[in-house]
DNA sequence: TTGAAAGCGCTAACAT
DNA sequence: ATGTTAGCGCTTTCAA
């Protein structure tokens, strides 16, 4: 029991080989005769020997830890990029630290401390807002970072989001076609630039297109706060009703519904047609059926560590690149149909 | 841009003092008179110095990194958990290092190799089966485990669950009080510790009042595997239907809730009642307002948490424990009540 | 209280 | 192809 930690020293007197000769038969691509090899991996076999990637860390300066902020994992969109993020790093050889930037406010700054003290390689910023000064710590630190669901006009840093204005836009118009009078728009926090992106594509299209937003509260991407927004918006008289609601993403989507069928009685899509965005696993549930764009969570992701290798092993050369993928629009029951749609753009 | 990386050494000679005394200014319970701290956390605040975690896990042979294996995280339950646990190990200055499990089956294997490699301090194994090589394995290089949602029978494995057994005899209970005749079951994946609790204590009560299961089909834990097991359970001719059902997990039960309303025309609870596990938080929406035992996630990580530091820190005298919580039973819509029904266990 | 010195386990020149 | 040597940045005896 609790048998001593096995080192490379131990590999190499047991296989009768230099200590160095056993750390070039684990690194890949390093200079070792077959029968060397042989030696030291049957000698590592039976000692149950394996490099230790912390002290492998600190002599090559790559620690293969990748730390991840995020802010919540409420919103099923975030469990789900995670997974996938997590399973294509480990593919590569990279792990993922978790750091939960929720709780404070300012605590953001912390959280960065405590990522850099882990010397990770890179730093996936997942619905997180950047601030210029972490940037340029990070710059300082030579750790790459990539912003994900989120973009930020910040020199050097990459991002990877869907294409969100187009998205915004892409609702507009089909509401519009579906021939809505009184389009509702119900915004996540505004900090976020998801959220601004959404909207501006939003309201760009229903300004070419002559109409005028009727109603907008604010959800913050928040259950509760989503809720009530719905009841300002919903619970009022009749004709002071929107008959169609843009609600920033599927998350405050389907709580918006509840309330507009459950606690208000009305219909969806007859009395409102709701859209939403993200495309989570809800939104296709038949409760809900929800008509949404989707975000393509594991091309967002593929896009989010190729950024990421890209700066690794190219420290010098590589540019930051901006990612905005193009999600389909997914119809479903929970908002009227324009005659014969066909989606487009 | 891209300054070099600042060590205690440089910090020691900006403040005139040796690198061991920097040492000391940052180690916790170290022995350093406040002018020299002063003049130390003075240089290291004006360098930007903080010391490299690695550096001092090599020496120290703590890493503060605690690993997790998850097998999914499409289950709500895992998120929630993976959150507070995230939270509750940053605030005592310890981190979480993914590990997914999905994938391969016997790849477990390799991930628990990963997983010791980054000579963790602890690990937690959430939905994840274990087996004792695993154990011994871990026993041997001196990594405390502790088992999150699954228990096992072996010796010195730590595990926190729910009480699943009693939580099983308390749907059976309800039901049976509910004046329900024909008692269905959908189950878990049948190697889940989880799984095998829960249906004994439910056949155990329902065994107790002499009432014979009526109907058994199995989901796996898993989206597709229950609505098609849901479908053999309740697609069929009236008087072969059960007029209940109990579902391993609430994720599990929402399906089947959807397959029994949406896809087969009947009424919930009218026709079928249904009862789920976990308390996820679409079971609370009330578009499923479904009937559950509440596993209490943050007192599970909590537990979890405490038994790991108790393992950490008193190696030699920490003895396994296994926990098993009790959740409340949460009564809704999605079953008929029992007259003047009151829970007690 | 402080500094000097010895490593933690490994990789990466440098020699041979 | 292999061994020798010098660290990576830190903690921790051990003396002073």
């Amino acid at each position: 029991m609790m048998a001593e930690k096995i080192t490379s020293l131990q590999v190499a007197e047991k296989a009768g080989v230099s200590q160095s000769a056993v750390s070039r038969v684990f690194t890949p691509g390093a200079s070792v005769s077959k029968k060397t090899a042989d030696k030291v991996r049957k000698a590592a076999e039976e000692l149950g020997y394996r490099p230790n990637v912390l002290a492998r860390a600190m002599v090559s300066g790559k620690s293969r830890i990748i730390g991840l902020v995020v802010a919540y994992l409420e919103n099923h969109f975030y469990p789900e990029a995670l997974e996938i993020l997590s399973n294509t790093l480990q593919e590569q050889g990279y792990h993922v630290l978790v750091f939960m930037a929720s709780q404070t406010a300012g605590n953001i700054d912390n959280v960065m401390d405590e990522i850099l003290d882990y010397q990770v390689d890179g730093i996936v910023m997942a619905s997180v807002a950047m601030s210029s000064d972490i940037a340029t710590r990070c710059q300082q630190a030579g750790v790459p970072i990539v912003l994900f669901n989120r973009s930020q006009d910040i020199e050097g840093i990459s991002s990877v989001t869907s294409d969100n204005h187009a998205g915004g836009r892409q609702v507009a118009e089909f509401l519009i076609a579906g021939d809505h009078q009184r389009i509702g728009y119900i915004a996540g926090w505004e900090g976020a630039s998801t959220q601004r992106d959404r909207e501006a594509g939003f309201r760009e299209y229903l300004q070419e297109a002559g109409v005028e937003l009727f109603a907008r509260e604010v959800g913050d991407f928040h259950t509760e706060r989503a809720r009530d927004a719905g009841r300002r918006m919903f619970d009022v008289p009749a004709d002071q009703r929107p008959d169609a609601v843009f609600v920033a993403n599927d998350h405050m989507a389907l709580t918006v519904m509840d309330v507009i069928r459950f606690e208000l009685g009305l219909r969806i899509p007859e009395d409102v047609s709701v859209v939403g965005y993200d495309d989570v696993p809800p939104a296709d549930w038949p409760a809900y059926n929800l008509t949404t764009m989707r975000q393509r969570a594991n091309l967002m992701v593929a896009e989010t560590v190729s950024a990421l290798m890209e700066h690794i092993n190219n420290p010098k050369t590589a540019s930051p690149k901006r990612v905005a993928i193009d999600g389909p629009f997914i119809v479903r029951g929970s908002a009227r149909l324009p005659e014969g749609w066909t989606p487009k753009g």
